[in-house]
DNA sequence: CCATACTGTAAGTGTCTACTTACGAATAAC
DNA sequence: GTTATTCGTAAGTAGACACTTACAGTATGG
């Protein structure tokens, strides 16, 4: 007798224009009315949907982390030469930093580490980025001598914390693009194998 | 006929507490409310000090920068053997990280970066923090042979970006103490001089 | 001693924002 | 067609918070 319930559908639909509002403005400036009029919606409907605020930011999270997951999975997939399949993905982020909206994600989600829910979703994305960056690191070392290099886990958080910096730095206008890019080449290829 | 005016006094007093207040709850959570029971006055008094919130947080970062800067100068000074001072800094970072507030304080003003004044401040405290840091590089890279090193300006930054995630892990418990202190330890000191 | 500015107390105000309620219209199964 | 449920619109509420105002008390320089 009933409508059938096209939630599912309709939260798949909205989510990417939630984590776009959430990237752009940052948890506090995206206000509920703001976030309800750039989904076409009214705000009770967003309520209907995700239980509150929260929800639809750790949502986001999740989604934006996916969508870069999914590009980076792309890239390898696209490599036939797997030898320096971290050094292409590096290289991809140095360019394309901060398109996907993940960083700018992360950041307004540091903010409101208070609430646990949205703590535990970061600290779940960030385990997650860690583990796929250092299988690539992993991978990529495979079978070298890396007698003075660190470890593949500490490398790879510290290439967590350059693409960190390299965006608040775009954030802040600290380094030109040009720097940006430098820096997370040279560094960054540093931390993967030694070289630069 | 008047009382002299003690505010500068005053501002002195109670900027630590401020400061502390920030880098303890963040921006939002540190209400003007908050800010003036801790110091034990009521709220107008903070606005007869700083014309605003803003102000006050401005002041905070001011504040705590440069206590971590004295701190760092006191590290330099105690060294004689001035040949690895840029090590053992690290190693300090590495093993107090967090103690001062300032990383925490940096976290918190990046929620704010669309306020111009915050951002403006950041963005000077980052200039600062790079400087030194990237000072200590030059000075202990001096005369040897980096041919394959970043050049110090990226490799500050890369420290810089080192300390803003060891921050974060702290706030999220992404690693252990022991873990952190590793990382610091290892990365850094790649960073600095291509050894680990 | 007194005028003047500073200092402390207390209450308030306007605004913003997450979240709710009420209700009529649409829709699908039976 | 009836009925149960969802969908859309509109208005509203409660609380939090940055910032203000009013006023009485107090110390100081002349």
């Amino acid at each position: 007798m009933p409508r059938p319930d096209q939630s599912a559908k309709r939260r798949k639909r909205l989510l990417p224009i939630i984590a776009q509002t959430f990237a752009e403005l940052g948890y506090g400036r995206a206000t509920t009315a703001e976030l309800a009029q750039r989904c076409k919606v009214r705000e009770n409907i967003l309520y209907r949907l995700w239980p509150n605020k929260k929800a639809m930011f750790v949502a986001s999270i999740d989604y934006v982390y996916e969508q870069s997951a999914a590009t980076w999975r792309e890239i390898l997939a696209d490599i036939d030469d797997s030898a320096d399949a971290a050094g292409r993905l590096l290289k991809h982020e140095a360019e394309h930093h901060g398109e996907s909206g993940l960083h700018r994600i992360i950041l307004a989600g540091l903010s409101q580490t208070d609430e646990p829910e949205i703590r535990d979703a970061l600290r779940s994305m960030y385990g997650r980025f860690h583990r796929f960056i250092r299988a690539q690191i992993v991978a990529h070392r495979k079978g070298e001598d890396n007698g003075t290099l660190p470890d593949a886990t500490a490398s790879a958080w510290a290439i967590v914390g350059l693409g960190n910096l390299a965006n608040i730095s775009r954030e802040l206008g600290l380094l030109t693009d040009r720097g940006r890019k430098r820096l997370m080449d040279t560094t960054g290829r540093l931390l993967l194998d030694g070289q630069s």
